[in-house]
Order: structure tokens, then sequence, then C-alpha cells
DNA sequence: GTCTATATTGGGATAGAC
DNA sequence: GTCTATCCCAATATAGAC
């Protein structure tokens, strides 16, 4: 690249501070408030810069909104990485998992991302595409891979369909108590919910998949 | 205008039907694209009326999706009235509503209802609970009820928690394909993948809380 | 690259005649 | 009640100086 060294032009750091700070402030702004209720000025006041600047870095609001989600799912695939075990015994991995998912999916800017891209799924074609990709896509190719592993070991039936039981167990764990975050209805979901969803979830999915006789018997009532 | 011939004043006939017009104009407009997407000026110029007309009718655009959404909602839930059968035996009576149930969510209007309401969620709170008590906890609350008939009946198993068993039920039934349909990853759903889903959904479900010991052997693998 | 100031359009809402 | 024509603001995007 030919930058101008010309003394008294610092020319990318500043750029990418300010680019940088424009990405935190929308992101902040979009997952707080929605696509649509954001304007242009409001990023700009938000990110301490003008909004001459912030046309300098993205050609338009759609492009800026991509630049975040695509961020924000990069980031989301990283944190997800929490690997399927096959040193516990299924009921517990599968806690382990579910508490996981649970967790990931329930977080605020989760929930943000996916009303976003649900509401403007059909504006943004290829972010509702990028959006599943990156999340439910990998999230049960990975259970889906937990399941055959454990298919392998004995420990699950051996007429299993793996990648029909994985999107079973992800059904399973995603409760009213996902519909109602989703909506709004219900801002704050606490451990013993989750725990409670969860704990009922590998239940259910290990009487209709595990090896194991019959693990406790009365223990799923309430 | 050829009403206006008559020598007095026809008051109500006409203002039904400009206000009729106007509404399935604005449902197919906001089903078709979404809230944001469509202007007043769209919705006067596709019911062949005035914008004058149409604030004479509704106090303004929020105001007019609403009243939308409610009229789509009530009719849901007439539509979903398909009953619970006891006549049957429970994987009958299963696949029998998981069809239904099915076909209900992943129908094009159901599916926009969904994605407007879950992307202006924010904006219009009491729209998301009007939605989900008149949708998915109705639903929610007739599958538990025949839950709970089966347990009576002996044919579910007695220790069963009956709304954590039908709130399973409809996750077991709302699997990738669903998440597809909303995200518009994948526009058409054929009867066979319904099925598929269906009695899979139906299979696990029973061997979780059936009674009976273990219907089909290998019926669950692909 | 960054600012201030402005152009421009789209769209929600209204005034007044009939 | 309904129309035509208009107001008015918000919000996207740009021009031009430094």
């Amino acid at each position: 690249m030919s930058e101008a060294l010309e003394a008294g032009c610092v020319p990318s750091p500043v750029a990418s501070r300010k680019r940088q700070a424009v990405l935190e402030a929308a992101a902040k702004l979009f997952i707080g408030q929605g696509y649509g209720a954001v304007s242009m000025d409001a990023v700009a006041k938000a990110a301490g810069v003008s909004k001459a600047t912030l046309y300098a870095h993205f050609s338009g609001k759609d492009a800026l909104f991509a630049e975040i989600v695509r961020n924000r799912l990069s980031r989301l695939k990283t944190d997800s990485a929490t690997v399927a075990n096959h040193a516990l015994p299924p009921r517990e991995s599968l806690r382990a998992m579910g508490q996981h998912w649970m967790r990931f999916m329930l977080a605020p800017r989760t929930l943000a991302i996916y009303r976003i891209v649900v509401g403007e799924g059909t504006r943004f074609p290829d972010l509702a595409r990028a959006f599943h990709a990156a999340g439910p896509d990998q999230g049960l190719a990975w259970m889906t891979a937990w399941v055959e592993e454990e298919i392998r070991l004995g420990r699950l039936r051996a007429d299993t369909n793996a990648q029909r039981a994985a999107e079973q167990m992800v059904g399973l764990l995603r409760g009213n108590l996902y519909l109602r975050s989703v909506l709004g209805l219900q801002t704050t979901v606490t451990d013993a919910e989750i725990d409670e969803v969860v704990d009922a979830a590998a239940e259910t999915f290990l009487r209709a998949y595990g090896t194991e006789p019959s693990p406790s018997p009365a223990a799923h009532a309430t």
C-alpha cells in the first residue's frame, strides 16, 4: 500500500481506532434496539465520530449491520467450541453440553442477534444463511458427532439415527423457556430453571436412546 | 364513485368495504415483506384508497399492524381447534396432532407472523404477549390436557410431568426443519419430510413416556 | 481521514374541498 | 367518508474545508 508517509499524518492507527469505535457502538445499539430503530446519526453520535467518517468506512447501514453480525458470529463460534466429552457417562455429558447450550442460546446477545436475523431475514438472505451455518448448523454437527461416538462406544442404541437424535436433543432443550425469552416475555432465567429443563431433556433422550436399562425410576416427576 | 349517486348517504357498508380492503391489502403486504418494508403509501395504493381514508380508519401504522396480527391470530385459534383424540392408540393420536401442528407452524402465513412478532417484539411488547397466548401457549395447553388424559387412561407412564412432557413433544417436532423455514433457507417442505419428523418425534416420545413395552424394534432407524 | 453543514428523498400524517 | 394535494420531519447519504 502506498500510504502517504508525510509528517503530521497518522493514517492507519487512527482509522482503525475510529472504525473499531463505530463497530462497537453500532453493535451495542443494534443489539439493544434492533435494526430499524437505530439511525446512522445515533451510531455516529454514540461512536463519537461524524457521519461522514462513518460513511468513509462503511458503504451504508446494511453493510455496517452485516459486518456487526459477522463479527459476532465468528466470536460465538469460538466461544462455543466447548467440546463433547466421552470420559463421563452419557447423562453427565448431556447435562454439561445442555447447560452450555442453554446459557449460550439464552444470552441476551444471542437472543438479540436471533431476533434481528429472523426479523430482517427476508431482506438479508445471505446473512440468514451465514447465521444458520455458524450457529445452529455448527452446533448440530457437534452434537451429531458426539452421538455417533457414543453409539460406537455402545452407550447409545446401535439403531439410532445420529443426526435425527441430535436434532431431537436440541429440540428438547429449546422449550417454552426459549420461546418466551425470544419474545421478550421472560427477561431473566434462573439457573434452577435451566437445570430443570436440561435434566428433563437428558432423561427423555436417554430413555429413548440409552443402552443402560432405566436409570432412576421416579426421578423424572416433579 | 358509483355509490355517490344515491341521494342520501350510505354510511356503514361502504366504510366497511374500504376498511376490509385496507385490512386485506395490508395483511398481504406485511406478511409478504415485513413491517418496516411496507409504507402506508403502498398499503393505500394496494387497497385502492387514499391515505386520508386509511388514516380515517386506523390511527397509524402500528395500530393497523396490531389489528392485522390480532385478526390473524383469532383465525389461527379457530383453525387449530383440531381436537385431541383418545379413541386411537397414543402413537396415532400423536401422529395426527403432530402433522396438524407442523403444517400449521410451517404455513407461510404463520411463519411470516412469527418473523414479524419476533423482529418487532421489543417495540410491540403487548403484541408479543398476545401472540404467545393465542398461539404457542394455547397449543401447549391442549397438548398438556391430552397428556394428562392419556396418563389417566394408563397409556402413558403415571410418573409423567404432563406439562413438561407436552413441552418436550412440541420441542421434538420443531426440529431443524422449522428453524430453516423461519430463516427462509428452506422455502418448501414436502409431506414426506414432515412425516419423517413427526414419526420420529412420536417414537421418541413414546419410548420415554409410553407404557407399552417397546413398539417396533428397528422402525426408528433410517 | 475527519469534520461541519447540507442536500434529498421517502414516508408518516394532515387540511380542506366535495 | 373519501379524495387531492401538501406538510413536515426523520434519516440516509454527500460536498467541501482542513
